[in-house]
RNA sequence: GCUGCAAGCUAAGCUAUCGUUCCUGCUUUGGCGGGAGAGGAAAGUCCGGACAGCUCAGAGCAACGCACCGGUGAAGAGCCGGGUGAUGCCAAAAGCGUCAACAGAAAGUGCCACAGAAAAUAACUACCUCUUUGGAGGAAAAGGUGAAAAUGUGAGGUAAGAGCUCACAACUUUUUAUGGCAACAUACAAAGUGGGUAAACCUUGCGUGCUGAAAUGCCACAUAAACCGUCGCCUGAGAGCGGCUCGUUCAAUGACGGAGGGUAGGCAGAUUGAUUGCGCAGUGCAAAUUGCGUAACAGAUAAAUGAUAGCUCACGACAAAAUCCGGCUUACAGGCUUGCAGUAAUU
RNA sequence: GGUCCGGUAGCUCAGUUGGAUAGAGCAUCAGCCUUCUAAGCUGAGGGUCAUUGGUUCGAAUCCAAUCCGGAUCA
């Protein structure tokens, strides 16, 4: 996700949950024929985190770990004609080490592809 | 040898798989291949520029900044060299090191608690003269207070005293001479003895137009050239020239203010330039600089360097570009080099 | 990316411009009052004035650098 606009609208009207460490903002719509399924952004909060360092450490590992999982949560959508904005946010307070990471991204990942198949039964 | 402190240099490497930003080649436009991809501080934003815009920005005042001299450089509150002063080591000198906002207190104003007579045109005790014994006058040596008390010592001088006079010494200012580009140093002479504070106001000299890539130009998309208030329509409302005054330029599908509405996409700016590293030669005490050769140089825009596995070792610190450069400051594991201090053993 | 402001007791703040005793309220502790508590009254303790250096006889205050916190500009 790299528009302004969209991050905007998505904090605005999207919904939330939380897998601690990370805070999940989500926002399903009809497709777009220009764009893909899935949109995904991350960010580390400068009030935790002082150092840049940090910050862009928390956000790849997010990243590495979001990219190794999403196949899954790509292919509902794709069943489903669905398309999903999703903002992951780091909420802890320590820079964590990429196994929790990937435990926690991958249980908020699952947590939306339940969601996108219950809009679709609903 | 060990420990501590300071300064400088360096800032783990390799392989495989997947992934990522930019450039590039091919392409069936799905992709595939190749290349490049954070720092010595990228940080703080403390100085100085480049660059861009403001109708190229005038004069005076104000404001702000700087303040020994020379060099360096695009420039500077940087750096280098020198001078002067302070200070540490040392018994002292010399020497070595460290530090300095280092113009002016003899233009003016203010302030200097407590103590003390008095904190700046001095007079409490004590001193001397006169006296009606109340005091009046003279003088500034001695005492004590204080951070600071009217230059110090000796002699003359006097009623007592006093740079009042003289000698020596200290310091200040000025003239001249010599050395030095200069700051300044040395010597001689003259005048003088003014307490401190300018990191109090200030004075003197020099300098500064302002804003700051969220600058700025272009393209696309969108809306409200609507509404309310005030003023004005060439006898000038108002705006620009950073503040004020003058001056000057512009000014009528007007200007200012209020409330509100729309957009927030793309391209340029933008990354090869006062560039950086290395080698050789030249100039210079040095900072630095000239010539030749050679090598290197990211460019994102919710923002690119990560994950996994394996190997080696000292087991990896501080820390992430955001227009770009030159400095300064601060942070920093381990390793290497140098210096200083302490200590143990041996010779 | 730029600009501006602040840091004083456990907490909230004065004092900073204009230099010489570091203060107020709340909280804490002790005493008085009360049968006891609260309230009230009296007293006490508690401070590297963010850090480091400089100017000065003397610095919370002036100056410089640093650290931390906050605000603001489309």
């Amino acid at each position: 996700m790299k528009s302004r606009k969209l991050i905007e609208q998505l904090f605005k009207e999207g919904k939330s949950f939380s897998v601690q460490p990370i805070r999940v903002y989500w926002m399903l719509s009809p497709p777009n024929s220009n764009t893909s399924y899935l949109q995904f952004g991350v960010a580390a909060g400068t009030k935790h985190f002082k150092h840049a360092v940090d910050r862009n450490r928390i956000k790849r590992l997010i990243r590495e770990a979001y990219r190794l999982q999403k196949i899954e949560l790509q292919l509902k959508l794709k069943d489903a004609n669905l398309h999903l904005n999703v903002f992951f946010i780091f909420t802890g307070k320590e820079v964590p080490d990429y196994k929790l990471v990937f435990e926690k991204t991958g249980i908020a990942l699952q947590k939306l592809s339940e969601i996108c198949v219950q809009s679709t039964s609903a």
